[in-house]
DNA sequence: TTGCTCCTCACGTCACGTGAGGTGGC
DNA sequence: TTGCTCCTCACGTCACGTGAGGTGGC
């Protein structure tokens, strides 16, 4: 969950303890991340992962699973899917794995993410108020 | 934009001065509060919204007008559409075109708004360290 | 045979955006 | 005739949820 250490305009999740296995079932990547399988495949389908098959059946490397990491991060951040996909791909050669932040993209998603913060501590403002009437009104 | 001074656990607009006008257009309301034709067709075929229609064209009236504004209030404090569909059919008869807000209901949706917040907040902390660092590096 | 996990459609949800193709009145 | 506003489909977008119907291996 953290910025990587690497220089440049990079962020990636430092490698977890427990990817000691080579290859992991969607069920298994869906379980240890909190995510659905339909959300999995979705992303297949949005081109962010693209597992081997054994058949019919997916097969996750560690780099893919690394790659989820990295594009759960970057949801987290308030990215979109169309968004993480383009900042993947921009990422450079070496770092296929993480994304690419320029200074200007951090900056827009700081304004837009305040824009929303905004709006929401608007709402919450006026809920308390309202809360609080409510309450006074009923102890009356 | 302010809640309804009436005692009781409504929410709804004061009375807009510039509602002189007995019938309004589609266009006429979308200008005024900034919307779509599509966003307010949207609201009638679910059912927020019933304005007359004279032939094929919709005729808003002034409680209908008054109703979208109570809507988009709802909107604002982060209700969906069925939300505020199901909170306008409780409000009381005499108040059709107010909101009924319990002091449950207001603390469900302010828990919902807080978790929110967290998630940007967390977010935004992110980036903006991030956005330090990358100003830093460029500027080294 | 049951139970578990996996698979591929494919429609549904949310709140609209975006044409396509057409009408009515100044 | 042009320009403006209005109309009804109906598909697209976003990130999946939710069955339906079927397969493979213990």
């Amino acid at each position: 969950m953290t910025i990587s250490p690497q220089a440049g305009p990079t962020l990636a999740y430092s490698q977890p303890t427990s990817s000691s296995r080579r290859y992991f079932t969607i069920g298994q990547l869906a379980k240890e991340f909190g995510l659905t399988l339909r959300a999995l495949r979705f992303y297949e389908d949005r081109g962010l992962l693209s597992p081997q098959r054994e058949g019919h059946i997916r097969i996750y490397r560690a780099s893919d699973r690394e790659r989820l990491a990295v594009i759960l991060k970057a949801k987290a951040l308030g990215f979109t899917l169309s968004e993480i996909k383009a900042l993947a791909a921009e990422a450079p050669q070496a770092e296929r794995l993480a994304l690419s932040l320029s200074a200007a993209q951090t900056a827009d998603q700081i304004a837009h993410l305040e824009q929303q913060q905004a709006e929401i501590d608007a709402a919450l403002r006026e809920l308390r108020t309202e809360r609080a009437r409510l309450l006074a009104t009923s102890a009356t």
